[in-house]
DNA sequence: CGGGGTAAGTTGACAGCGTCAGCTTAAAGG
DNA sequence: CCTTTAAGCTGACGCTGTCAACTTACCCCG
């Protein structure tokens, strides 16, 4: 093997751990399964991380930078629905295709240290909500306020939605019927958020 | 020992269990430690429950149904805040004093069977929420709108909110400025949901 | 053109985890 | 008093993340 050439390697094991982690969740992901699939030994990833949570954290910039990349491709569909409207939906969906990855990003573990690289990706996610909030407002879809913390509100709102939705707990014993679909839940949200209705 | 009362044993296990961890966080939480705590072995909780995780759900309900009493005792108060805001920060505050606790509920791990101790727990929470949207509406502080879907998106809004904070994702990057505390974040989006501003 | 130097990759080992099997023990009932 | 029953204990297993020591293959410099 080359001392020179350690990115593909690296990258396969990325690639490796994101496989498996869509399609056995969490408890799938274990070094031994990565290196396996990576076609390298169980201790492989310690040359190219420090810790199994530095892998997860690679992951987890990539997934989320491919987040904000949906929340703005969705906005810019022409569907029925508003603007914000569409672009939630994206979140909510790109979260709903793919839980694991999405629970990785904002689920329970804290992240100890973000990296510059999940920084830059965090941002321009946040990015992409305040964009929609300010269209919105400028379409009178939302009511004034500083938009930066609509955004976060708005995320929240999303978050919210996404985590409680992949995690069960809004079909959980009788929070919603069976008939109240999460998108429902969506376009409520958003016309409670909606300005003096002119009637 | 006697094979008659086993349920001290039982209770002394659960609540070995809620002080670890809410002292040093769900991976303090083993087996062997909570057997240490209660004075017992490390495989007596299989006595008691199938599962750690039949353990764990023991202690969800507990905390799940002390959730409700402090939402309903917050909104009682008589702060300089509206009903409403004080009943949302009734579940703020208790969420961010036991953070281990609220993500055992909450949490990323999705609860495979309820039991009926969990779903009564549940339902009173929803409950709670309920006739904080219902008095909000009678109030005007909330506009129009079905109860019980509007208390969902309630919950969503203040789990969001709860979560992000506790797993640290709220202070992240740069998405909430130093200054902007959680309780800002949450009177903005009332604020936000409050009908048709006069004037 | 050949021998270090360097870093990627491998294997062996360790402690800690949840969990099960088999044993011990103590209390209750006939 | 002796049998029954269930609580509790110990030993063991496979799994995990992680580290240390070793091997190997390539690059650079003399």
């Amino acid at each position: 093997m080359s001392p020179r050439d350690a990115a593909p390697t690296r990258a396969a094991i990325v690639a490796a751990a994101g496989a498996l982690l869509e399609a056995g969740g969490p408890e799938a992901v274990t070094l031994r399964s990565v290196g396996a699939a990576a076609d390298v030994s169980r201790s492989a990833p310690y040359r190219h991380f420090a810790d199994k949570a530095e892998l997860l954290r690679a992951l987890a910039a990539k997934t989320l930078s491919e987040l904000a990349v949906r929340i703005r491709r969705a906005a810019e569909g022409d569907s029925h629905r508003s603007r914000l409207h569409r672009g939630c939906g994206g979140y909510l969906s790109y979260a709903l295709a793919q839980p694991h990855h999405y629970l990785l990003i904002f689920g329970d573990a804290p992240i100890a240290e973000p990296g510059p690289e999940l920084e830059v990706a965090a941002d321009d996610g946040m990015l992409a909500l305040r964009e929609l909030v300010e269209r919105a407002q400028a379409d009178g879809e939302l009511g004034a306020g500083p938009p930066r913390e609509l955004a976060t509100v708005l995320w929240v709102l999303l978050h919210g939605l996404a985590q409680l939705q992949i995690t069960g707990h809004l079909h959980e014993p009788r929070t919603v019927d069976g008939n109240t679909r999460l998108d429902d839940l969506l376009a409520l949200a958003l016309a409670a958020l909606r300005p003096a209705q002119p009637q």
